[in-house]
DNA sequence: CTGTTAGCGCTTTCAT
DNA sequence: ATGAAAGCGCTAACAG
């Protein structure tokens, strides 16, 4: 090895010196400010590699040396440039959000406090968060994906909002790039993912409900929710769970429209309910004018619990009881998940089943 | 073509080929299928940065060339690889979003909508958008700031929520890096600012309302707004308006709380309002609440209008009157201004003030 | 334990 | 219009 090493060390005609004569190559950049590595290895009279070694492998500096040069680097501000370490080593410390295709208008409003989770989990590993976003116009978002990968840009890709049968999903497993989901696709598709477990808590609203002595309750949510399986599980948990609770669920009227169906519960046929189970808090908003609609109380006669606890459970009369999801644990999760893959190489994809919590308020309890 | 091709094709001594022997440097990345572009000009017939004129200088290179290496770059799916680049030319081609501190369970509503918009916009113009926020626990976004100039990851900031004497505009007026804000800090720093015209969005709710036939008006937000300009300009700007457009405005009562405030207005000494202006959707949910608390009916006996159209204003009954943000020139503005600072070098900055229009429903026109 | 060397993939003079 | 060479800042292999 050494010998053919040695070979091409400096050949004579220059041609491997890297800093030979006639030092053309310097862009035009301005270098605001950043110290580089060469600069604090000067500063502490050692060489560059004794740097890198302080930041990448301590245990090899001296204890003595490592503290000379950890001043200088404080000293300095020094902070390796990302590019550069990411060009020689391949990670890019830094992961991708790709955003589900959405309406600027009605956006998921539990997207802003996602967001802020995934960010303070990937930070507390050193990592960064990439927003993406399928381009405008396009309902295909592999394209997106591929533009990413090719510019190598994230070491991995967070989702959320999957649907079944996720267009990302089918994708992102054909390319081998380690990701991992906020929602699932269905037992068909292996891959790392990360949700709530919709049918616990519909228990845990069932069971509340009981508690409180209702006897025939309903369920009010979107009727198209096929292809949104975190709705179509909280229904089916809510049916499910009314049963094992001794609860009569009233069917769904099939009426056109939320707000229909709302009315429909109160005025059914076999007597009205007491207590409506809604799919998220605006569908509870929804109960809550029909409740007065039909000249009721919400809370007094009908009870009503939401889902995603929103700030605006609290601004509701009365304040409206809600699931709380457990935001935090979600993005550590996927997080952890994201960069077992990534860092092990072929970590066997695994789920995980978070428990949400029900927060009672008045709307369930007067 | 092929001629001068393979003298470069494949040398044996391979002193200049990159693949040459004694390759002790090569780290242990796996180039996941990405094409590089040397195989792109191995492929094409050319040199290396023929494939880099194609890219970034088209019209240096001859037409029939530029096809050819053109096909080659579609059918390998190249893409340059974004962290070599970055570190050649120092242009990251990344923005940092830099999140206020915020609680995830109480997130600001918007955040959602206007971050799809700010991808979007990035986007359009080549640029990622990178999500960033304090560590938890730090109450001064200083370090973080610091931290992502150092490793000189982004080649500027877009900040959102920007309160008087914003720390994050301080620190970052200081550093000389180019950012855009969301709001702005006052006129005594000078920075490139986006924002609402909220007080001409109020002109326009005290005009709707007076056209109504609205005399007697209230205004409903947080009496502690004097660190939110947003909400201190539509009080303010509501003042105005109604005087301008002949309304009385009954003066705020300095109840504790909103909720008391709300039904404050509507026994108010001089007799009650028939209007209410709303300093958000949320609080305009209060005044529905002390409206029907009173009741009355919204819309019929009591005028409502809330601000920042939330999906929420459609569910509510009736559906709520609003005031809409234009995210999207909102979001494009931003990004242009903060590219004509990164490109242009010493852009001078200025300010835009964006209108946003008001949706009227039946909370105001029954 | 420290220093030397090579090169990640790209763009940019400079020379043809 | 195209090619050759240099080097951005960093880290991995190796030599001392």
């Amino acid at each position: 090895m050494s010998v053919t090493a040695a070979g091409d060390t400096d050949g004579p005609d220059g041609s491997a010196s890297p800093n030979g004569a006639g030092g053309s190559g310097g862009p035009r950049r301005r270098r605001r400010g950043g110290a580089t590595i060469e600069h604090v290895a000067r500063e502490a009279g050692v060489s560059r590699q004794t740097v890198s070694n302080v930041l990448n492998a301590p245990e090899r500096v001296r204890p003595e040396t490592l503290e000379r040069v950890r001043a200088v680097i404080e000293r300095l501000g020094y902070q390796p440039d990302q590019s550069a370490r990411s060009l020689r080593t391949g990670e890019r410390r830094t992961l991708a959000y790709l955003a589900p295709v959405d309406d600027p208008h009605d956006p998921n409003p539990l997207m802003g406090g996602f967001l802020e989770a995934l960010v303070d989990a990937a930070g507390a590993a050193g990592y960064r968060v990439l927003l993406f976003r399928p381009r405008p116009g396009t309902t295909d978002p592999t394209a997106a994906v591929d533009e990413l990968i090719a510019a190598r840009q994230v070491d991995g890709f967070v989702l959320a909002d999957v649907l079944a049968g996720d267009l990302r999903v089918r994708h992102l497993t054909s390319t081998g790039l380690p990701f991992a989901a906020f929602g699932r696709t269905g037992p068909d598709m292996p891959q790392s993912w990360v949700d709530i477990d919709n049918a616990a808590a519909m228990d845990a609203v069932a069971a509340h409900l009981a508690e409180r002595g209702h006897r025939r309750v309903g369920y009010l949510g979107p009727s198209d929710d096929a292809d949104l399986p975190w709705l179509a599980e909280r229904r089916r948990g809510f049916r499910e769970a009314a049963g094992r609770h001794g609860l009569e669920l009233v069917a769904e009227p099939a009426e056109a429209g939320l707000a229909a169906a709302a009315r429909a519960l109160l005025r059914a046929p076999a007597g009205r309910v007491t207590a409506v189970a809604a799919a998220t808090d605006l569908c509870a908003l929804t109960a809550y004018e029909a409740v007065r609609g039909a000249g009721l109380a919400v809370g007094a006669d009908i009870a009503v619990v939401g889902f995603h606890d929103l700030p605006l459970c609290r601004v509701l009369q009365p304040p409206l009881s809600s699931v709380r999801l457990p935001l935090r644990r979600l993005a550590s999760e996927l997080v952890d998940g994201l960069l077992a893959q990534i860092r092990g190489g072929e970590a066997p994809p695994s789920g995980v089943l978070l428990a949400a919590e029900l927060i009672v308020r008045a709307s369930s309890t007067t």
